[in-house]
DNA sequence: TTGAAAGCGCTACCAT
DNA sequence: ATGGTAGCGCTTTCAA
């Protein structure tokens, strides 16, 4: 009994055969009392452990799940991960975690390996599924999407609203009085970042307000874009007094970028992030934000990929989990509440 | 010829034996040409893939690796994921992720998972192994070490030099002026705080600096601990002039905390922070800190793994990365050099 | 309640 | 250079 033991180990040492040995392992309560207990207590005493290749390659199955990212180092993506992992092991599932870089090629690799046998299903956080001629995506693959919208698609998705969110958050900065509030865009034309720049437009429309000229500067996502944005901003004729980044990373790039121009946040300019990231409490001063519950996300993905794949019915209607808008420090009502009015022009 | 084609198929649709299938597939050169072409082709027209399963149960292997982590919440792995992540799909493994939170029965399920088939090695970074009763380890399974230290283990090790990086922080810190330097530590005895204490400790000796009582904090690593080792050493009757803290995570509770209590970093108290975060840069001010090649380290990790899973030698001295310490915004000389000068008591 | 045996899809050995 | 085939370890019919 040289290595690891093997079913068959254990069904010579008990003096039964390998297939009760399986079903009494199982639990499936086809084995009968004096049986049962020998086996279980040889099984433990043995240290056995199924050999999962084995088993997946019987069952047609592999009890993995894959997380694919866009960018695995993006600690966004940590939190999803962790409320995904949760949920996957309760049920006995395990995560391999797939990171795409943006990269198409990648992005088909990781969809072929739903059906080579190493997942048995898959939740997708690029939003986007690879190119039609690649693969015979059907839409009835085991497949949720999280965050992003994968429009048309047919699979299960959840989403925050982040036309909603991102208007409440614009709101908010309505409500302490700013009139001239810019936006730093997401990678336009994405859906994400274009849901966050129309509930600003939204926002902006229901108050009244105008946007100026170059108040909407395009960002990437990227903290250096912030910072140029916010250079650009800084160059208008008339200045912002609040600035709506569509997430937090910008948003650490523009307050960098103000205090580095002498420009105090909140007493001169209001920011506003999108995201909460690990730690946005802990800037300073601490970051106004949407709040997404990351983890939950990540959690009610992962139990309707289980739904689907033990053949129960999967929402069709998008889910849509509550967002939270956190004030925090990085806002106040403008300067001069009267100084700002200069009247508008488009 | 429904469902997703076998080897089988391709062998009918070319006339060939399925050995043959395999051969050319694998890339063995023991097929020539004319049949070779074909059943690539062939394979190619069918979007062939081999089943993982039925490939890992033959060859006893998984091409798959696990990466075992203490929290996988923490931001701080995910750059290290990146790198193992990165060199284990370049050589065709895919990586596991696993997480203990401190918790041994998952410590121990997660080593299990080495021998079930689910993986064939693993990169440990929660700097402690299953309590030995419950496994066998024995020291020669294909296991890497990363960042913490399983001492007397028998593992290969990819290691940075804590002691040297924290000498290195408080000689920047002593450089500037400092003299009244406080240190808040990791949760100890944990090596690693260990090893960053003892260098904050060795760097003050050689410069002939006295640590006053309290300078010395205990922390856990948090945030929260941060601030409350920032109120302890601000209740002090001499109060630090500079704080050398064993992560960025504590450093910024500390100036969360200063600012609040309206004391300027770095102009009334510098602070150094390890770790170098994703952002820790784009704080406010930009933190001075040690930064760690977390990626590298990862990848370091995996080439390693992989030499030992290729049967090749493995290093049996820890391998030491170097870190940097990036001087940023946080750190500059005491207000006054001089009026610090109130000598030393022990 | 238990056993016998087929077979998941692949690779690798032994032939030819 | 190619084919035949055993067998990896498990689950699951079918029979008893």
């Amino acid at each position: 009994m040289a290595g690891r033991p093997k079913i068959k180990d254990i069904a010579d040492m008990v003096g039964v055969s390998p297939a009760t040995v399986s079903r009494a392992l199982a639990g499936t309560g086809l084995v009968a009392e004096p049986t049962l207990s020998r086996i279980r207590e040889t099984a433990a005493a043995l240290d056995y452990r199924p050999n999962v290749s084995a088993r997946n390659l019987r069952t047609q199955r592999s009890m993995a799940i894959l997380l694919v990212v866009r960018d695995a180092g993006n600690p966004f993506y940590l939190e999803v991960f962790k409320g995904v992992e949760a949920a996957a092991r309760e049920a006995g599932y395990s995560v391999l975690m797939g990171n795409t870089e943006d990269d198409p090629v990648r992005e088909t690799e990781y969809f072929a390996m739903l059906g080579d046998g190493h997942a048995d299903g898959m939740i997708l956080m690029t939003g986007k599924l690879p190119a039609p001629n690649d693969t015979r995506a059907t839409g009835d693959e085991p497949v949720v999407v999280a965050l992003e919208m994968v429009e048309g698609s047919g699979y299960p998705h959840v989403v925050i609203d982040n036309h909603a969110a991102a208007l409440s958050a614009v709101n908010h900065l309505i409500e302490l009085g700013h009139q001239n509030i810019a936006h730093i865009t997401g990678p336009l034309p994405e859906p994400m970042s274009q849901r966050r720049m129309e509930g600003y437009r939204t926002a902006m429309k229901l108050a009244g307000l105008a946007i100026r000229e170059g108040f909407e500067q395009r960002g990437d996502y990227l903290l250096e874009s912030g910072v140029q944005c916010c250079r650009a901003l800084l160059a208008l004729p008339v200045l912002p007094t609040a600035i709506f980044c569509a997430n937090d990373e910008m948003a650490f790039g523009v307050i960098g970028e103000l205090n580095r121009q002498g420009v105090s946040v909140p007493d001169d300019v209001s920011v506003v992030g999108f995201d909460d990231l690990f730690l946005s409490a802990a800037f300073q001063p601490p970051l106004t934000t949407v709040s997404q519950p990351r983890a939950d996300i990540g959690r009610q993905a992962m139990t309707i990929l289980l739904s689907r794949l033990s053949g129960a019915a999967v929402p069709d209607e998008p889910v849509v989990v509550a967002t939270q808008l956190k004030v925090r420090g990085t806002t106040a009502p403008p300067k001069s509440l009267t100084t700002q009015h200069q009247g508008r022009h488009q």
